[in-house]
DNA sequence: AGATATTTTTCTTGATCCGGGATTAATGAG
DNA sequence: CTCATTAATCCCGGATCAAGAAAAATATCT
């Protein structure tokens, strides 16, 4: 630990606190964080000489005393760009330093170790002049739905059929900005806490369904990543003993009941008709299909079970849903809210809130510019905030 | 975050660096902690100086140059005191600087709160002078059965009948010693941290039985309590749907399944004798006993659903079970491997060491002086390492 | 209108800490 | 006895925080 590390925190939070709430005054950024004036000014003097912050003079409120400034993060100070790989689409948001998306882009992807590089970089591009801001391209986070090392490897990737391909390595030959890659699910739960339900909580789980189901632990202000970084890929808990078989081996795995294909085969075997995606079974639901309703509603109840257990577990001011759940919100919360009620500890259930998330549906590929906002103001970064 | 906080920091671990590996050079420290010379140098110079370490020329090993100098945690540098409070007793240890226990004393309790602070004081004095050391008390650790809230009040402890006493506030009217108060499953945590076998490893779970299951999650080098302070209670894990009714209200707690009066009634319903004690439990599976020996068969198969669900969403590298368990872990052992085996995902069940605590057999009450150790070393200390 | 009180931000100064290079200490080999 | 080698210490430069003084900007009182 040097000396600077206590600069680079303190900016860090400074520059979050400000991020999260506009308008903010040196007064209350030291109200809140406890941290002393001379710090806060010196740090702020700098982000202003950088063009990270914006002061408005506020109207002062009918006191005396010299009006407090109001701090902004600069939209115009940077811009970052969030990719989300996913197994047939490649999908690009760009946004500001202050995380609100500036354009969207998709392309169809694929599956090609080989391409991906290219496929990326255009991407990029074109997501950065659909943004129509020539502000500097601070960071890129790529999204990844498999086992990412820390070392920038993507491990393991069932969906895509990947093994052991060195993304950063591959990705920083043609990109010039700073890369910054992670698991999908964790990126999603990092948005969450930066832009979404979870914004400014220290604590809380989230849960994701797609095409598999995996998870973060948010402990104590960051994820949760374990001695091997699998901690909190949390598709494999038992729910339901002697369960149904799961991809893993094991049986009773969250995932084989909540993961789209589980849904899509749970819904055929009582004789619905084939089901192509997700958003068939939505549609359906949404006409009264009773098979699906049902369905739906086991989820929940099974749902509810895994929901417990973390809330057993962690005691957590909140759990977050994500993914498909989310979508499926109007299906899955009452038997979802029954089977809790019945499982979880009440002390602790009462301290704890089921949210479901909103930016996984609202502001799709929020992940990358999480993980790229990470990377770039967090504490191990080497550049932006000095 | 102040700049004294990065000395503070690094005096704890080298601290702690030399207390797990005496004899160790400066040299070594620098290689382990990658902290530079100077700090490790001036830091030792102060430490010998308060007298905490002693250090011992080494018999040059037949190269050329100057030896390195063996460190050592001094024992005679100061007396730490752990308490132990139970339904009927009081358990006392002391221990030098170095967690290696000199005396122990117990004495028996009638569980009047009026009285703790006398009894305690009392039994500190014994402990103390059974030592036969005269180096200054530097911290007394007290563990407590039951909820601890960060202010140092016993919130709630079902085992004494006691809720809000204010421990922290009674005991240093009386006590001049630095106290430091907590939790006792979470004491033993941390004592398995720093002198059993989780010594030095950043990352385990931990489950302790008794006369109730409560656990701790250590996680990135320190115990995470929750938002709440509640995280890591396991006891309420649900291991059998729609199972025993707990006292917590819900039914298929691994407590009601796993804790001493559990495994005593469901021997007695299999047409056992009265059990008395753990101790008559051991004897009888000893004596061999079928109706023992099967129950805690049984125990071990429900744990090992408990342990697979742990393994599943933490990724540890190790498990750790303590209290009764651990005592009894000839008999939980096979059908607990079993039940991991069949549940537990098979990657992460790789990576994942299940093990019985030794120290909370073989060296009891080291929770309190796990607790007063760190509060005497940790970060937050206003002591001993400046 | 001008002086004064009040509130927020910035500047100045002192103490502390890390980190790299130079120095000293302690040993074996020749 | 001298030199090479390795370990620990010392010295000094750069960076940081913290506390108090000063400056800036406004409302209010006279």
């Amino acid at each position: 630990m040097r000396t600077s590390d206590i600069r680079r925190y303190h900016a860090n939070e400074i520059f979050h606190r400000i991020r999260i709430e506009p308008q903010i005054s040196q007064k209350e950024i030291i109200r809140r964080t406890g941290f002393d004036k001379s710090t806060v000014s010196s740090i702020v003097t700098r982000f202003d000489e950088l063009g990270l912050v914006v002061r408005t003079p506020t109207a002062a409120g009918n006191r005396p005393g010299r009006p407090a400034e109001g701090l902004s993060i600069s939209p115009d100070s940077g811009l970052l760009v969030g990719v989300q790989v996913e197994s047939e689409e490649l999908g690009f948001v760009a946004a500001g330093l202050d995380g609100r998306p500036l354009a969207h882009h998709r392309q169809s992807f694929n599956r090609k170790v080989k391409t991906l590089d290219r496929a990326v970089a255009d991407g990029i591009a074109a997501v950065t002049a659909a943004s129509g801001r020539t502000s500097p391209l601070l960071g890129v986070g790529i999204s990844l739905p498999g086992l990412v090392s820390t070392e920038g490897m993507l491990v393991h990737a069932p969906i895509l059929g990947w093994r052991d391909v060195p993304v950063l390595d591959l990705l920083s030959r043609i990109v010039s900005a700073p890369l910054y890659i992670g698991n999908d699910v964790k990126a999603a739960a990092m948005a969450e806490h930066m832009f979404g339900n979870c914004i400014d909580l220290d604590d809380f789980i989230y849960l994701f369904s797609g095409s598999g189901v995996g998870g973060a632990l948010f402990l104590d202000g960051e994820i949760y990543l374990g001695a091997h970084g699998l901690a909190g890929e949390l598709g494999h808990m038992k729910v339901v003993p002697q369960g149904r078989l799961c991809s893993c081996g094991a049986a009773g795995c969250l995932s084989a009941y909540l993961s789209e294909p589980a849904l899509a085969a749970e819904v055929e075997a009582r004789g619905g008709k084939t089901v192509r995606s997700f958003d068939t079974l939505l549609d359906r639901a949404e006409a009264g299909d009773p098979a699906v309703v049902s369905v739906f509603e086991q989820a929940g109840e099974i749902l509810g079970a895994a929901v417990s257990n973390l809330v057993n577990i962690f005691n957590p001011p909140v759990v977050a849903l994500g993914g498909d759940m989310a979508r499926a919100s109007r299906y899955l919360g009452q038997s979802l809210e029954r089977s809790l009620g019945r499982l979880a500890h009440p002390n602790m259930a009462a301290q704890t809130r089921v949210i479901f998330s909103e930016i996984a549906t609202d502001r799709p590929y929020l992940g990358g510019v999480a993980l790229a906002l990470d990377g770039v103001t967090g504490l191990d970064a080497s550049s932006v905030i000095p």
